[in-house]
DNA sequence: CACGCGTGGTG
DNA sequence: TCACCAAGCGT
């Protein structure tokens, strides 16, 4: 299986991971491992979900703010739904949110506090899939467990010169990923292969000479590195229009509705509106003097939004008061229109 | 299994 | 400006 090349790549991945880790608030550096520090398993799964299409940049502060509210699994699964969901807005895939919090559940209440170390155990829990459950048994427990995100995709395309598209390749770079992954220290390995992926073997203008496995690189050799991976075209984004109903009250209370569960933006906070198509008909929640306020667009995974905010000042049973209204408390497209409406009103009337 | 699901940075 | 991309998962 692992023959002098792969060995050698493994050896020369963890030296440079030795000297070049990256620094983050929820790893023990390799230095501290050695010292036999261990990661806590809690804030190795929650940087893991956040982390999920999501960039480490992205990622921090969030998980700063999520670990000083509620420093261990017992303590999130204790949190309300709308305080989780509040404090995710803006990070996006709110599916995550939901889920993170049902497993919280069960790991508190069923599990005794306790995460699963093994693959297996750790798929049936919601939100973990094959990506998140290799990278906790990896750098949680060091099981030896085949961690393949879209870093270690493109590394192992380079590196074996792996021609074909993804994502119908994606078994085979599975197969190569499992032939680098060494029996000790598999967790170094596995944020090894994701910090040489962020950083010099990065998506377009890969560093490859400063590559501790360039010597090893088919990729390199045929010099395709900076097409590898090959993926299937995608296709275009079609433009979708709505309407979104801004409406302030005497007070400076905002009328706000959550989403269903299921869906775009399930379950997050938002302005009530048309729906999003072609040609949406407008929708005013109640009859009023409702003006244009302005428009935006906001690009979803698989369409463009045009939205037109309307605005207008009347009082409402069931406002959200001005004193517990925190835009932050938002998803982004409804951040954007809160900040059209406001710019709206407080011109509109000094 | 192909598709639905957010957002911010980047070239 | 805008298409592409990032530590994927659920259905």
């Amino acid at each position: 299986m692992r023959d002098g090349k792969e060995s050698r790549i493994g050896t020369a991945l963890l030296a440079w991971y030795d000297r070049e880790a990256r620094v983050m608030p929820w790893r023990t550096g390799p230095e501290a491992w050695r010292a036999g520090e261990r990661p806590d398993p809690y804030r190795v799964w929650l940087s893991e979900v956040m982390l999920q299409q999501t960039t480490v940049a992205a990622v921090r502060d969030y998980f700063r703010r999520f670990t000083a509210r509620w420093p261990d699994v017992h303590a999130l699964a204790a949190a309300a739904d709308a305080d989780v969901m509040a404090e995710w807005a803006g990070l996006g895939y709110y599916a995550r949110a939901r889920n993170l919090l049902k497993c919280a559940r069960v790991v508190s209440h069923d599990l005794d506090g306790r995460f699963p170390e093994t693959v297996e155990e750790l798929r049936k829990l919601p939100g973990i899939g094959p990506y998140t459950a290799g990278a906790i048994a990896a750098i949680a427990f060091d099981a030896p467990a085949v961690v393949v995100d879209g870093n270690v995709e493109r590394v192992v395309a380079r590196i074996f010169a792996v021609t074909d598209p993804l994502p119908g390749v994606k078994p085979e770079l599975t197969r190569l990923a499992e032939c680098l992954t060494p029996q000790e220290r598999p967790g170094c390995h596995a944020q090894a292969m994701m910090d040489l992926g962020a950083t010099i073997c990065s998506p377009r203008n890969p560093a490859c000479g400063l590559c501790p496995v360039r010597v090893d690189c088919a990729g390199y050799d045929a010099g395709l590195q900076a097409e590898l991976p090959r993926k299937a075209p995608k296709p275009e984004k079609p433009v979708r229009r709505g309407f979104a109903y801004v409406a302030v009250g005497p007070a400076g209370g905002v009328l706000l509705e959550r989403r269903p569960e299921k869906g775009l933006l399930g379950g997050t906070l938002g302005f009530p509106g048309s729906d999003w198509c072609e040609a949406p008909d407008p929708a005013p929640p109640f009859a009023a003097d409702w003006q244009e306020a302005g428009s935006l667009r906001h690009t979803f995974t698989h369409f463009h939004l045009d939205l037109t905010v309307m605005v207008a000042r009347a009082a409402r049973p069931g406002m959200t008061p001005k004193a517990q209204f925190r835009p932050a408390d938002l998803p982004t497209l409804m951040r954007k229109a809160w900040n059209i409406a406001e710019a709206a009103i407080s011109s509109q009337q000094g």
